[in-house]
DNA sequence: CATGAATGAGAGTTCATTCAT
DNA sequence: GATGAATGAACTCTCATTCAT
């Protein structure tokens, strides 16, 4: 009917993600997504015309993903603290399991030329709700924070540079894990709010 | 094996540097160098049999520079804390330029399963330095650090992540620059050794 | 079988035909076709089993026009030379028009290697046509022609050229025409029966 | 050197002339003519890169013997009247000759969308060529043409009448020169020089 | 009758790699 | 050493045709 079959298109999508979190995104090839799938060459054709629509396809879920996570964060606590501590533990957590999978394969597609919009977008997001979590945990004296915004900035790029790392194999979870204690350690979060963190 | 031979090699390399600085590292075929060295396909083979070993060359080019670029930082100051901030300053305007042209190639490398022993080698040096710089500028009064190894690492984050979104267009210079700014105000840096930095 | 087939048969066919005097013969899919249909790729198998047959078809309903052409021409005409004059000016206007569409399409079809006996057949009747004209004309002293057979025949392969010409863009309308006007001017057609040839 | 090897372009159009002239235009693919000419599909490749292109090339070679055969016409001849005799003859023949083997891929290309300007250039000096012979021929009193370039027109357009015919099967070789000598007939060439005319 | 998702053969095209010169 | 024509495997994409619903 509307988009032949919605089931499919979600089958193939799924196949497709571990496709490219495996191969990157440039290496990808329609052949190697009718493989995964099981269908015919001309079958895919029907529901995606490139590996690159694809791709934006599943970007998309991603981001939709992406902004359930603040709000799950939020969802269940009081204390500013406590869901800064959550939603950095639990991004953090991310890179190392599958759910970060295309986190390489996006930054190929960035550097092929991509539109990288949607990206940047979810970067600007992030840091607007860290900024926002800092300056009302400040206020309410639950961590100390002189600069918002500029903190919320250098937590950001740290996370970043983990992610980057975490997918050249350039770091270990457990140093990961380490580096984000230690960024929030400098916030001074007072205890009972701080450790019982992990997602 | 001559010195002509070796004359041709270095001419290939620089030429197969703007190609993977334009192209990244999976888009560019031998063709691709051929053409951009005038050169025949079975010459170049003479010299590389793929394009994985020229970008090998070309790393290890990278790596000797990097290398210089502390003795360098080094030299001429004695200052820990001029030392740490010309270094970071001048890796902070390098990604805005053409000197790390090969960084997005080296991410698509190493996405595409190269190995990457190299760039974690090169990433544990650095972090290394600024341990050194951050301790003993710290034992001397110039700045303020009570967790060399950590905060190094911290900022070594930072400026992997800053890599990345320069090459990504998710940051531009001037926000890049403000944000050195602010880690490098949190270790108090004593005034007057601080702001004559710009490399 | 039902009427209602037939009527949707006849549907079929009238879409196709814009179809093939826009792409011609070969370039035209069955999806082209089931597009300008707007019905379902199965359904159009239903009643064509492949281009070719339904260009056959419409091969078909072009031959029945034709014949109908000259009995039209005939009908309220007495004067040989008027029937003649009028005759050939129609088809001369038929090839700047939507009516000659199919006939890019046919020539390709024949160069295809399909069968052509039903235009070799058209060409025949067209000749024979006109040597009838010609004979009783002059016979009644409408026209001059010495030798009918030949002359008809001469007629035929210009308009030919004019029809080939026409839809590769060779010629043009007005030239058309002037060509036309020399060809009836060597029969001498008496004055009062040639100017009022319009279709 | 400059355009691979030369020979090896002329053969590849060799063979791809019979491929066009047996399939026609647009039915020819590259495995066709990669086919004919023994060679290895990246090999066609390096020589051309689309069919269009290759027939491009052959309809070239077409114009140029197109020029010669007007000028071979008129060498070692003196009187006009012999000289259209011959090359009109001449033209007609090569309609059921492998000579004009391109013709009906041409129309074919024509249909297509191609470029028609060179085609259209033909036929314009094919008219103007006899229009002079016509008007030489006349003033000398070697034929009767009040009408020089109608009557050219009128030549030109029955020879593509027959043309287009030779190739869908619609005229036999002895029709086509039957018809032939009645349009020179109408010019009433003095005896003598026409009938020792074949080329 | 009618639908439209699915198939798979085949066309176009590109490139790493070889090899005779 | 150096050349560049030649090869053939692999990839993208399109369509005629079928078939379960």
């Amino acid at each position: 009917m509307g988009q032949k079959s919605e089931e499919k298109r979600q089958f193939i999508l799924k196949q497709a993600r571990e496709v490219f979190a495996k191969k990157g995104y440039r290496a990808v090839t329609m052949k190697d997504i009718v493989d995964a799938c099981g269908i015919s060459r001309g079958g895919l054709y029907l529901y995606f015309k490139s590996t690159k629509e694809i791709f934006l396809a599943l970007l998309k879920q991603e981001e939709e993903k992406a902004q359930n996570r603040f709000a799950e964060a939020v969802r269940d606590r009081t204390s500013s603290a406590e869901i800064l501590v959550w939603y950095l533990s639990q991004q953090v957590e991310a890179l190392f399991s599958w759910e970060d999978g295309l986190a390489a394969a996006g930054y190929e597609y960035a550097f092929s030329g991509g539109d990288v919009s949607d990206q940047t977008a979810r970067l600007d997001a992030s840091i607007r709700s860290l900024e926002y979590l800092l300056k009302v945990g400040s206020r309410r004296g639950e961590l100390v924070c002189t600069d918002p915004h500029d903190e919320a900035r250098a937590i950001c790029l740290a996370v970043e540079g983990m992610r980057i790392l975490s997918h050249t194999g350039g770091i270990r979870r457990e140093d990961a894990e380490h580096d984000l204690t230690y960024l929030l350690q400098r916030l001074q979060i007072s205890q009972g709010t701080a450790f019982d963190r992990k997602p």
